[in-house]
RNA sequence: GCCCAGGUGGUGGAAUUGGUAGACACGCUGGACUUAAAAUCCAGUGGGCAUUGCGCCCGUGCGGGUUCAAGUCCCGCCCUGGGUACCA
């Protein structure tokens, strides 16, 4: 009886679903194991064979985990929010819930593609997650509870000093006791200084406005990054290259009014964070790089006829003596007010052309090099001299204070600047060379520097701060690149604020009246008078009284009001959902205390690393301030991440002879003039021979086409790419399920190689897997029948099973999964060899097995003769007794060169080893009548003769 | 430019602390079975020289070095992939 992987996983499927296998406990005696994959957004397009890769292996892992006895919890669920759905939406006027429920449950879209369903693709692989605690991030029971912590991040801010979140009624209360002048705390650059009379003074607008200031998510005039044709604002990690990560359009800079995250506020801890937890140093990196620590000083320059002052940040203020001029970004809130009449047109335009182009425009031209005198002095504050201040977009607004002071002998930007405008470049370094370019090594010694002169630069740093704090003209500073994230999208498909306006203050709903659920709107487009698409609902409106949604018509600014007309990002229901999972259901809090308490932490997250500077930072901010009110037990939420690599596409390439409609093959191109082109991977058979018939059959293009073949046979060529439907080389694992089954797809994904590698796919090589699953099955079996035998094992079987046991063991710890196939496979061919059916190994191995292979190790757990499913089985215990050998085969080198073996017994003392070899005719041979000069004999490896 | 990861047969990769380079597979070649093909099984397969037998020489991106011994460690380069970019 062949094995039939069909009706077996099938089968087996069908059980774990009816029996609830893979469902986690919340309260239980064994100790528990979080493994999480990062979650999904289900896409129309399903899943390619790429997709699953991060599953498998951490459902490998889990089901390792399971059979150590550990209470797992692997949960799935769906990211189910964001931009595609809602772009097909109003394309087509389909909802994007029903896009959703579409994209996940499979089914047909409005242009009658067959949409495969994620989650059937998903349970069709045998993953061992427990589906009871599904849920998506726009189900109102989840969003509820996302809205939930907006609140309460509203209801926060940040004490600097503490450096955790505090109320921010404990604020108030300290402002009406002493102003704000001695708190430190997060808050806007531009907030005002008051003291306690003045507080109390205040309107309770006032005290509101100045209260938005310091809470951890606010509301305020802030530089966006605006994609016109998305119709939405995109935070920083969502541009790439100047053009939004979804589609790629233009971004531009544009100011607007809209709610933030102070994740600023957490950048110390964000960055200190990462030294407690596994994740890999690239990951790690890219946090530390993107946000951006960096030491210097903040250095204030007053204005020549001003009461104003330009705070500046520097990471070299030991150069302050090289400063030659200023320069403020274009959008620095002086620049208006310091530029003089004469110079008032030409800083105007300056400032208009600037803001006309865009990110990527500013960006493809960082050659370029543009700036505007503005016509006044500032006044350097150690030699008085006067400085003149210029205007330019090298000089970011939203990094440091917008403003540099400008060094061109120690920068080659402000070299670039200073020569294009013919500013002087005073030299302070001793013996540099400036005709070519500035002088940025930390080596230099400073000269023309008054009391700095003859220093290094790590000498002169301390002094010229302290001189600096002493005239109170500056101050050390720590300065980090991490900005606050725009929290608002001009957009329907995402999570309501829970906000209403009251005299153009924001509000929150309050917390017992969530969820606020999205309304229905009749088009997913802005209104015509710009709103986002909320305002297009007619039911949007907040009654304070009745709390509850209610008519726009009832809008009367006394007690009903409107609603915020923004939704949240993609990556709001993302920052948590892993503390969700743990109590998943609940339907009074985000999660029970038991069950935070009992959970805890991720163990194992799996994911791609383009989430580095986007999801896994937002998410880590929103668990430590969680953390600082005391709702979860840990601060870092995942303690060991993997990022899995990619699986590349293999694409393949017929050549037409350019301007024929015939095809070359491969192995004669070169005899033509031709142009590649890619077709559909799945006509290309073993050897890379082409289905001619296939190809004609695919388009009309290829119906005519004539083929100029080789040996009979059409070969294509081969390009390793990105797997994606534009290249046509896009494999889909239900078809791998179909002609394999989903073990051999299991085994194969993992024997590719490295996990976090990217490496290529190929189809063909599934036939190696897929010969070892028959030859596994084979070993249970005699003349077609199941049949092992409970006779004692030989020492040998017992050997290579507990090989294997170690290997698979230590593979594990290492997360080498590809390793552990190859194994499995030498320990098969062993068995084989050995025509081993003896149930004192066949069991242990089905249970080694069966985390890669699960539906076919079940099979066999079931034909072994028990009852309950092998998930829960005891994992065999090595025992390092069956490996010890009273012989080793040594290497015999010569001078580090391998030439032959000598079998020698282990407990065999070092003289004996060296009489022994030496005796031995080929040593002699190889010696040839030299004498050796040390002879290197190391136990259990290696004997090297030195001569 | 900067940061990170990587470079081993025709291909994917193995060699976990320096100790037999190329495990395990794919592919390819030859053979068996078959009318034939597929499937399956057996053998060979890093390159070169020799194949009359032993065998020998060269080989882990390139050039140096440390060591009895280097794919592995050190120094200097080259290349590929990813991230990031006027960050003061």
């Amino acid at each position: 009886m062949e094995y039939n992987f069909i009706e077996v996983e099938k089968k087996w499927q069908k059980y774990w679903e009816n029996h609830q296998v893979f469902q986690a406990e919340n309260n239980s005696e064994k100790p528990k194991y979080y493994v999480l994959d990062m979650f999904p957004y289900p896409s129309g397009a399903g899943l390619h064979v790429g997709h699953p890769l991060g599953y498998i292996a951490s459902d490998i892992y889990a089901r390792y985990k399971r059979l150590h006895g550990f209470n797992v919890l692997h949960p799935m669920g769906y990211d189910s929010f964001g931009l595609p759905a809602e772009q097909y939406a109003i394309q087509t006027g389909q909802h994007p819930a029903i896009t959703t429920m579409v994209n996940i449950n499979g089914g047909v879209d409005k242009a009658g593609n067959k949409i495969p369903g994620y989650e059937k693709q998903l349970k069709r692989l045998g993953l061992s997650f427990d589906w009871s605690r599904k849920y998506r991030t726009s189900d109102p029971s989840y969003y509820r509870w996302t809205q939930w912590i907006f609140i309460q991040l509203y209801n926060h801010y940040f004490d600097n000093n503490a450096q955790k979140a505090r109320p921010i009624a404990e604020l108030a209360e300290i402002f009406s006791k002493e102003g704000n002048l001695r708190i430190n705390a997060a808050c806007d650059a531009d907030t005002p200084q008051f003291s306690a009379n003045e507080w109390k003074n205040f309107s309770e607008k006032r005290k509101e406005e100045i209260l938005l200031q310091y809470r951890l998510t606010y509301l305020a005039e802030t530089e966006v990054n605006w994609c016109p044709e998305l119709g939405t604002v995109l935070a920083n990690d969502e541009v790439v290259n100047g053009v939004s990560e979804r589609g790629g359009y233009p971004v531009v800079r544009k100011k607007m009014k809209q709610w933030s995250m102070r994740i600023s506020a957490y950048a110390e801890r964000l960055l200190q964070g990462l030294e407690t937890i596994d994740w890999t140093d690239a990951l790690k990196d890219a946090q530390r790089n993107w946000i951006g620590k960096s030491h210097g000083a903040s250095v204030n320059f007053s204005i020549k006829g001003s009461d104003e002052i330009i705070e500046v940040f520097t990471t070299r203020p030991d150069t302050l003596f090289g400063v030659s001029f200023m320069v403020l970004a274009p959008e620095h809130e002086l620049v208006r007010e310091i530029t003089t009449s004469e110079y008032k047109e030409d800083v105007e335009n300056y400032i208009y052309e600037t803001s006309k182009r865009s990110e990527r425009e500013r960006m493809a031209e960082v050659k370029r090099i543009t700036g505007q005198f503005t016509g006044a002095y500032a006044i350097h504050p150690l030699t008085g001299d006067e400085v003149p201040i210029w205007i330019g977009d090298y000089v970011l607004a939203g990094y440091g204070t917008g403003a540099v002071m400008a060094v061109p002998a120690g920068d080659q930007r402000d070299y670039d600047f200073a020569k294009h405008f013919n500013i002087p470049i005073p030299n302070i370094f001793e013996g540099a060379d400036l005709s070519e370019g500035a002088c940025d090594s930390k080596e230099a010694t400073l000269a023309n520097s008054e009391f700095l002169n003859g220093l290094s630069v790590t000498e002169s740093m301390p002094k010229v701060i302290a001189k600096l704090e002493e005239i109170g003209a500056g101050e050390q500073k720590t300065n980090y690149r991490l900005r606050d994230a725009v929290f608002s999208r001009q957009r329907y498909w995402g999570e309501p604020f829970p906000v209403y306006y009251a005299d153009r203050m924001p509000k929150m709903l309050p917390e017992e009246c969530l969820p606020l659920v999205l309304p229905e709107i009749d088009e997913y487009l802005p209104t015509e008078a710009g709103d986002p698409p909320l305002g297009r609902a007619k039911n949007w409106a907040w009654d304070t009284n009745k709390n509850k949604v209610v008519s726009n018509d009832l809008i009367d600014d006394k007690t009903v009001f409107p609603l915020e007309l923004n939704t949240m990002p993609g990556w709001a229901g993302s920052s948590w959902y892993f503390l969700r999972y743990m109590d998943a259901n609940n339907d009074q809090e985000f999660a029970s205390k038991e069950a935070l308490n009992y959970w805890k932490d991720v163990d194992l997250y799996l994911g791609g690393s383009e989430h580095a500077t986007g999801h896994l930072l937002y998410s880590r901010f929103w668990q430590k301030f969680l953390y600082d009110c005391g709702l979860v037990p840990k601060d870092e939420y995942a303690k060991k991440l993997i990022n899995q690599g990619m699986i590349l596409g293999t694409s393949a390439l017929v050549y037409r002879v350019r301007g024929t409609n015939q095809y070359v093959s491969n192995g004669l191109k070169e005899q033509y003039e031709t142009d590649p082109l890619r077709v559909d991977v799945n006509l290309v058979g073993q050897g890379d021979v082409l289905d001619v018939e296939g190809l004609k059959k695919w388009m009309p293009e290829f119906e005519d086409a004539e083929f100029i073949l080789e040996d009979g046979k059409y070969i294509v060529g081969r390009e390793v790419e990105k797997m994606s439907k534009r290249w046509y080389n896009v494999v889909n694992p239900d078809d791998i399920c179909e002609d394999y089954g989903a073990d051999a797809l299991r085994l194969y994904e993992m024997f590719l190689g490295p996990l976090e590698q990217s490496k290529p796919w190929n189809t063909q090589g599934l036939s190696g897997v897929s010969g070892f699953i028959r030859k596994l099955w084979r070993l249970y079996h005699t003349n077609e029948q199941f049949e092992v035998s409970d006779a004692e094992p030989t020492k040998e079987e017992l050997k290579v099973l507990h090989q294997m046991i170690k290997k698979v063991q230590d593979d594990m710890d290492h997360f080498s999964f590809n390793t552990s196939v190859s194994h499995f496979m030498i320990a098969v061919n062993e068995f084989t060899r050995m025509k081993c059916n003896k149930r004192a190994i066949l069991e242990p191995l089905a249970i080694l097995i069966s985390p890669y292979a699960p539906h076919l190790a079940e099979e066999l757990w079931e034909k072994l003769g028990h009852k309950d499913s092998i998930s829960y089985a005891t994992f065999p215990v090595f025992e390092e007794k069956y490996l010890q050998d009273d012989t080793y085969s040594y290497p015999v080198s010569f001078n580090g060169k391998m030439r032959f073996k000598r079998e020698l017994d282990v407990s065999v003392s070092r003289d004996d080893v060296e009489s022994i070899i030496l005796a031995d005719e080929e040593t002699q041979k190889w010696l040839g009548g030299k004498t050796p000069k040390k002879i290197i004999y190391v136990p259990k490896k290696i004997i090297n003769i030195v001569f």
